[in-house]
DNA sequence: ATGGCTGTATTATGGCACTGATGCACCTCG
DNA sequence: CGAGGTGCATCAGTGCCATAATACAGCCAT
């Protein structure tokens, strides 16, 4: 009834990134090691490859990821937290004035939220 | 440097329906009165009539707007609660949990954000 | 050196969502 | 009845997304 922002409708390639993301800030890639490569994580999600390396690309750019051609990409070394800092800060100036409006309007208060562990 | 998702990359359709919910919702279309006409809210959106209809649409299908051929479209009686109603246990349901764990892996408390109005 | 693994560039294609322009059916009011 | 206001259907255009099939460049262990 409600078309409005879940992750479902997002783009592969995005999905993947926010994926990948969580898994750096999380240490389930710790720094120093390597990413799974192109192919091997897009057979694992049922992808393609060339959208796994769009995914991939955005850390490139940022300087989150080094590549070694031939190799693999691997996380560098302060990456988790360069990524959360980064991350954290967008959250709070693009999107968490608009869901704290939202929230007021329809009546929910974050604080009581907040406890559902 | 991240494309997330922030309300100016929504189709301008879906954006133009939350600002009409939230009109309703608040009391600015306030119930058994006439919405704007499609041409008129699009001349002064800037958007094209058509996209207007789009947004309008959603609310028919749902029982919240009455359509009157060659008239105009008029707010339901109870469509405010019954529209918070339903927003409300979707926004809990689809777009909380996601949000709720990804500022808990920024290290980021809602109940200490609740404060800034 | 060779096979097998890395990432990457190229090109093409299909699908889908969004937007837009035009015209039609309907109603109300003078 | 006719003018001007409604909503709405149809068709077309555009751009992004995802996929595919190759091919190439680099590295490494055997």
């Amino acid at each position: 009834m409600n078309p409005n922002r879940p992750s479902s409708n997002r783009p592969v390639y995005l999905k993947l990134r926010d994926q990948i993301a969580a898994a750096i800030i999380d240490g389930a890639y710790p720094e120093g090691a390597m990413l799974p490569s192109v192919r091997a994580l897009a057979a694992e999600q049922g992808a393609n490859p060339l959208t796994v390396a769009k995914a991939y690309q955005q850390f490139q750019n940022d300087g989150l990821v080094e590549v070694q051609r031939g190799v693999g990409m691997y996380v560098v070394r302060g990456a988790a937290e360069r990524l959360r800092a980064t991350e954290r800060e967008t959250f709070l100036r693009e999107e968490w004035p608009e869901i704290r409006s939202r929230m007021q309007r329809l009546g929910l208060d974050p604080a009581n939220l907040a406890v559902v562990l």
